[in-house]
DNA sequence: CGACACATGTAACACGTTACATGATTTG
DNA sequence: CAAATCATGTAACGTGTTACATGTGTCG
């Protein structure tokens, strides 16, 4: 739902054509998020049907615009003043990889965490670097596109200490015998050659 | 892509039936992320058609088992051993609502962070409640739903932080005339008239 | 018997991405 | 002029949810 209260939130400023929303989008988020200009279109016509927008016709300058009614308007206000929280948590295909990789026997626990870890840390460091090459301007889209570099961050961070935790966890849980034999027939794959079974090898994509 | 590569996790293990899966996938990952059935079948009939799964047909139990191929075992390895991490981020309706929030003039951002943080901080609450509760056996799948709780705790802690950023950074930007004005009008939206559209600039990007 | 869990599906729809088609305008 | 950007779409597909249909087995 996050694009179809965006394109509302625009609006509220006054009416705006599609690409313009898609424009208006990326530089008030700090370019983090690329809106597919399809979706765009496609959703605004939604929003038409469902009484939400208006679409003006063509300005003098040959632009579609579309304007906020009323309910749209509303539901714009609804989208500020109501906290974002869906009834179950998004899916976090980290934490569902960790759960199953601790329930599944012969997977190597610790080489999926080490791996994550790694590119977390990769990623933190170059939202890191985007921080610092931005330190210029102070406007309200520039104190945007910050905050929301500053949300990446915070969130890679609780990344990592998630799996500091979850390595000390499991190796603690595996010093108890708790976890099933992490024979590590998994990790083999593309360091060493051809394995002799066959099975967990590298498929190139 | 969680549910397709969830699902071959869950095969590395043996045949397994559609119902059987949504079972074990929810027991493993404490119940956190109810999985429809309905996707179950329909991912199913997808991987089977790309030669990840085999139907195996009724086996004596009246129950249609799938199996793992060997690209689909490929597969599955390859999740585990490859990190997660989209190429964007995946979108977070909170940072986009607090970016439109401060760029969109008449939007009481206070308002909206303490809205937020309230309801964040509530769901802390419950997910620690829940942690609490489960203090019992501690086998595998145990030590995976806890897991799991820990990643939404870190999660719910790195917003909460995140949103004291905000609002100190907010703060910092309004005493240096920085914000547009943020006269809480978003309560009474309706009584801002049409803004003329302002002239669009486009950034060369 | 009736309710409920088990089990397998289908239909309709929302949301999202990629790719393609088409034309106008701008700019080197 | 050629290329890039601006601008508006459509088609196909993947992913996800809700709701419905259908039948079996079990248990009070």
């Amino acid at each position: 739902m996050s694009v179809k209260h965006s394109l509302l939130a625009l609006l509220t400023q006054g009416p705006r054509y599609g690409y313009q929303l898609r424009a208006e989008f990326e530089e008030r988020t700090g370019g983090t998020w690329p809106l597919n200009i399809g979706q765009v279109y496609t959703t605004l016509d939604r929003l038409e049907r469902d009484g939400l927008v208006a679409d003006q016709g063509d300005d003098g300058a040959g632009h579609r615009n579309y304007a906020l009614t009323e309910a749209g308007r509303a539901e714009a206000g609804d989208w500020f003043a109501q906290p974002s929280q869906p009834q179950n948590p998004p899916r976090n295909e980290l934490a569902i990889k960790l759960a199953l990789a601790v329930t599944t026997p012969g997977v190597d626990v610790e080489r999926v965490i080490q791996a994550q870890r790694t590119a977390t840390l990769r990623a933190l460091q170059d939202v890191n670097r985007a921080k610092r090459s931005t330190a210029g301007d102070s406007g309200p889209a520039e104190l945007a596109g910050l905050l929301v570099l500053e949300s990446l961050i915070f969130t890679a961070e609780a990344e990592i200490r998630w799996l500091d935790h979850c390595e000390a966890a499991v190796l603690r849980a595996a010093r108890a015998g708790q976890l099933p034999g992490a024979f590590p027939e998994i990790h083999a794959l593309e360091d060493q050659g051809p394995t002799p079974a066959a099975s967990f090898q590298r498929k190139s994509r």
